[in-house]
DNA sequence: CACTCCCGCCAATTA
DNA sequence: TAATTGGCGGGAGTG
């Protein structure tokens, strides 16, 4: 015993710990960490000896006062010390400095002497809050443990939460980079922008009913789609814990603090009572909320608060309401996040300021971030990153567990998205009057039409709506719509970064924090946050089945909700569309024929390709690869200059022809015959910021597939034929799209002309007020402004970049959709129409059980799990991918 | 008794 | 296979 102590005292001991600790903390040696010898001594001690069961002893045997006069005395240090922190403290000069009330507390051995919470601070008081840059930390859990005397699950515990908002990455096992609060503020910007998509609709809820809790909760859950919420979590983490960590099931301890976290950041008033937010969430779509769970979340609840508590990001309040007086914590870390984290922003590679509006981000991110991306992959990593550097390494590996556990992501997130759909269909039919009406009638028009814009002005949440809405029904039409999980952070692939974009397998080039919907439309591609998709999907939503929904602010749910839409679609095959609506009506013209055909024709070529060049790919997301290969590539070499755009187009015409023959025929021959013929179908888009109302979203438009299209009149109703894509603007950030500054009335015209490269709609255009129609065909809606302004600073590529990205959404999509729709018919049918496009194998995975298993929300008793698995995961590593270039990215 | 949440079993993952 | 991670929930400590 003496022996096994020994080790472990070594920390208690003054002469072993010190030299230790310091080692360890300041020199990160990475020696220590792969060593993970620690444990076993541990364990044993631990349960015969442990010191910890010692103080126990004692402390059950003294009495509290007892208790007291031992703490503070050094006799009893050193037992508690062994197990906590107190010795260790006293050996940490760190330690000491931050938790010196507490290390009083400590010395108890009450079971608050043993919180998370201290616990918590004891750790952080190991390391610097701003570590310089260039030195960097590494975190052994296995000493960290043995220090603070505790068990090394309660490590877990902490470093998962810290991880969660990047103060802390881990490097290997045993393993984590130490990032203090560089990063923090941008994190939580990120955390805020996610959670606008996911929960904004629900705080808005809130504020309004702040009594109704449970409304409150329900919606939140409606909305929390939890897609949305693991691409936030990815773009938290993108860097390091994704690749490794991220494992295990899609609750981890980790997202959920990350909700958690963006549910303060959401909140108005700051303040989250537990049961709401364990309510929230709880991933089981419906209201079923099993006590046992509910319980289980409050616990874990509690113990990400007690972490939180520690970094002072919040702090223990009552709420009373109506019941009574219900525990909350509030939020008293910084709440604006202007758009730079100071000395963070400039060290965080991925984060970028997320400064100014969503969208702005999102576009600098597209036309940074590719570097950005780059960089960080090839690069092990700097300062802080380092650690994700390797992990990257690992992940970027094809067939490694990453991919799997990106693919399991995007499953979860439609899953959840698809729950959230169907609540929020619920809700969505009683609450969202207007909208619904406005989005019935999209939705109506969706089905016949490929897709309407709704131009919501007012609430961002309005706005969002609409425009999923818009997009649904260009789904619809085809096909499959994947939701990626948002990607947070530069990563997307830029055009720039060709290789980066690549190295996955494609995989990398999506973003993999960011969520967002892809339709494969023959010509559209829609990119939608996480709560755009949803409400996407809505309004979608087979006109029959669901026509009202409202897209609401669940749009959190938009990936779920687009896929099931898409799988709708499939269901609802091309159903003649009716023209409730006129102007987007009219657009609907094609309807969701014209796109299906348009669709399948591309995914098929593509897919074949990158199913064939790819293995790594997951066989879902395969068609989206392909057409990530062909963006990607294309896009690479835009990335570095915008201007390039063109030539970039061309390549990705010389690239595409493939896939926009078969395109093209459907779509060009409805809409755009000339313009293909001219064009190769280079995959080009149009990036149009998001109009006031939508504010997150961002949509591109491919230039190729529109060119046909994009002859609209001007008059009548704007229909695009062009695929186009809208991306949140937090999928922006991580995307390299850019824009291409020439546009100018693109979409009249030319957008669809070959070198032309991306179109940009000036938000301005889209804005709100208009409701801009996209037809599968082509029409723009006159609305749209060409506007050249949009995004100058964005190149024109747009396309290429996102393009890998979307290929695997698109291939999610697929899966996904059907199991949105809950109906597995209705996945087969998707699964038609994406076998056009998509490969088989991105059908397969389309699958979707998985996605909708997940929360168990749809119950979906699909039987397509295998694949989702696969798709999921790959989905996941896409994700990890991006995440982690854009973090090392420098 | 309700709120907290420690503790550690044990499964999922990883090495 | 062994080790690492981490979900999970029993049940104990607190007020």
């Amino acid at each position: 015993e003496n022996i096994f102590d020994r080790s472990r005292m070594a920390p208690k001991t003054p002469i072993k710990n010190e030299p230790i600790d310091l080692s360890k903390q300041k020199g990160c040696t990475p020696e220590r960490n792969p060593i993970t010898p620690v444990k076993i001594i541990d364990k044993p001690q631990a349960d015969p000896w442990t010191p910890t069961a010692n103080l126990k002893m004692l402390v059950s045997a003294a009495s509290p006062d007892m208790r007291d006069r031992e703490k503070k005395k050094e006799l009893f240090r050193p037992i508690e010390n062994s197990e906590q922190s107190d010795t260790p403290d006293a050996l940490q000069y760190d330690i000491v400095d931050d938790s010196t009330v507490e290390e009083f507390e400590k010395r108890r051995p009450s079971r608050k002497q043993k919180s998370l919470g201290l616990l918590c601070q004891k750790f952080l008081a190991r390391y610097p809050n701003y570590p310089l840059s260039t030195e960097k930390t590494t975190i052994s859990l296995d000493e960290v443990a043995s220090i603070l005397g505790v068990e090394r699950r309660r490590i877990y515990d902490i470093v998962n939460v810290l991880e969660s908002l990047h103060l802390v990455s881990r490097v290997a096992k045993n393993q984590y980079c130490w990032h203090g609060r560089q990063n923090l503020s941008q994190t939580l910007k990120k955390l805020q922008e996610a959670g606008e998509l996911q929960y904004g609709e629900l705080m808005t809820f809130q504020h309004k009913e702040q009594d109704s809790e449970y409304k409150f909760g329900e919606r939140k859950r409606e909305t929390v789609p939890e897609s949305q919420d693991r691409p936030l979590l990815d773009f938290s983490e993108p860097d390091c814990s994704s690749a490794s960590a991220n494992s295990r099931k899609d609750k981890s301890l980790r997202i959920m603090s990350q909700k958690f976290v963006m549910l303060f950041l959401v909140s108005k008033t700051k303040i989250v009572t537990l049961d709401i937010a364990a309510k929230i969430l709880i991933e089981e779509t419906q209201d079923t909320v099993d006590h046992s769970k509910f319980k289980t979340k409050v616990r874990r609840l509690y113990d990400i608060a007690n972490v939180l508590t520690s970094l002072d990001l919040i702090k223990k309040v009552h709420v009373t309401e109506e019941r009574g007086r219900k525990p909350a914590f509030k939020w008293i870390g910084p709440v604006e996040f202007s758009g730079k984290t100071d000395e963070l922003t400039g060290h965080s590679q991925t984060s970028d300021p997320l400064p100014e509006t969503q969208r702005e981000a999102c576009a600098r991110y597209h036309i940074c971030a590719p570097g950005k991306q780059r960089l960080t992959r090839h690069a092990s990593f700097n300062g802080a990153q380092p650690c994700e550097g390797t992990r990257r390494k690992v992940s970027s590996e094809p067939n490694s567990p990453r991919q799997e556990r990106q693919d399991e992501y995007c499953s979860k997130m439609v899953n959840l998205a698809a729950v959230c759909r169907q609540k929020i269909e619920e809700d969505t039919r009683n609450k969202a009057c207007g909208m619904e009406t406005i989005l019935n009638s999209a939705s109506n028009s969706s089905i016949t039409t490929p897709f309407s814009l709704l131009p919501v002005p007012g609430d961002s949440d309005f706005c969002v709506n609409p425009l999923p809405q818009a997009a649904f029904p260009v789904v619809q039409a085809e096909v499959p719509s994947f939701s990626l999980p948002v990607g947070i952070n530069s990563q997307a692939p830029h055009p720039s970064t060709p290789a980066a974009s690549k190295t996955e397998d494609g995989k990398p080039a999506l973003v993999p924090s960011q969520p967002f919907l892809c339709f494969p439309s023959s010509s559209l591609f829609m990119l939608c946050g996480g709560l755009q998709e949803n409400n996407l999907s809505e309004t979608q939503p087979l006109a029959g089945d669901k026509g009202n929904w409202s897209a609401e602010a669940e749009a959190a749910v938009s990936p779920a909700l687009c896929q099931k839409r898409s799988s709708h679609k499939c269901t609802l095959p091309s159903p003649p569309v009716d023209d409730e609506e006129p102007a987007a009506k009219k657009q609907n013209i094609e309807q969701t024929e014209l796109p299906l055909s348009l669709v399948v024709p591309k995914k098929p070529f593509e897919s074949p390709k990158a199913e064939s060049t790819r293995g790594s790919g997951c066989p879902s997301a395969v068609h989206l690869e392909t057409y990530h290969l062909d963006l990607e590539s294309p896009t690479a070499p835009e990335a570095g200059s915008k201007e390039s755009t063109k030539p970039l187009d061309c390549q990705e015409q010389e690239k595409q022809p493939q896939n926009r023959d078969p395109d093209e025929p459907p779509l060009g021959n409805e809409h755009i015959p000339k313009e293909n013929a001219n064009q190769p179908f280079q995959p080009q888009y149009l990036y149009v910021q998001p109009p006031a109302g939508l504010s997150s979203f961002n949509f591109l438009f491919s230039a190729n597939q529109a060119p046909g299209a994009i002859s609209l009149p001007s008059n009548q109703i704007p229909s695009l034929s062009v695929p186009c894509v809208m991306v949140p603007s937090a999928a922006l950030a991580s995307f390299p799209l850019v824009c291409s500054p020439s546009f100018t009335s693109p979409l009249c015209t030319d957008a669809s002309f070959p070198a032309a490269a991306s179109m940009n709609f000036s938000m301005s255009s889209l804005a709100s007020t208009t409701p801009v129609f996209i037809s599968t065909t082509a029409v723009v809606t006159p609305k749209v402004s060409p506007t050249p302004s949009v995004d100058p600073s964005q190149p024109a590529h747009p396309a290429l970049h996102l393009s890998p990205v979307l290929t695997r959404s698109c291939s999610a999509v697929k899966l996904d959709s059907p199991v949105c729709v809950g109906h597995p018919v209705t996945l087969l049918k998707l699964q038609q129409p994406s076998s056009a496009p998509l490969t088989p194998k991105s059908i397969r995975p389309a699958h979707h059980e998985a996605f909708f298993k997940t929360p168990g929300s749809l119950g979906d008793p699909v039987t397509w799990k295998k694949n989702e698995g696969n798709q999921t995961r790959n989905a996941s590593s896409v994700q990890r991918r991006l995440e982690i270039s854009g973090t090392s990215a420098d």
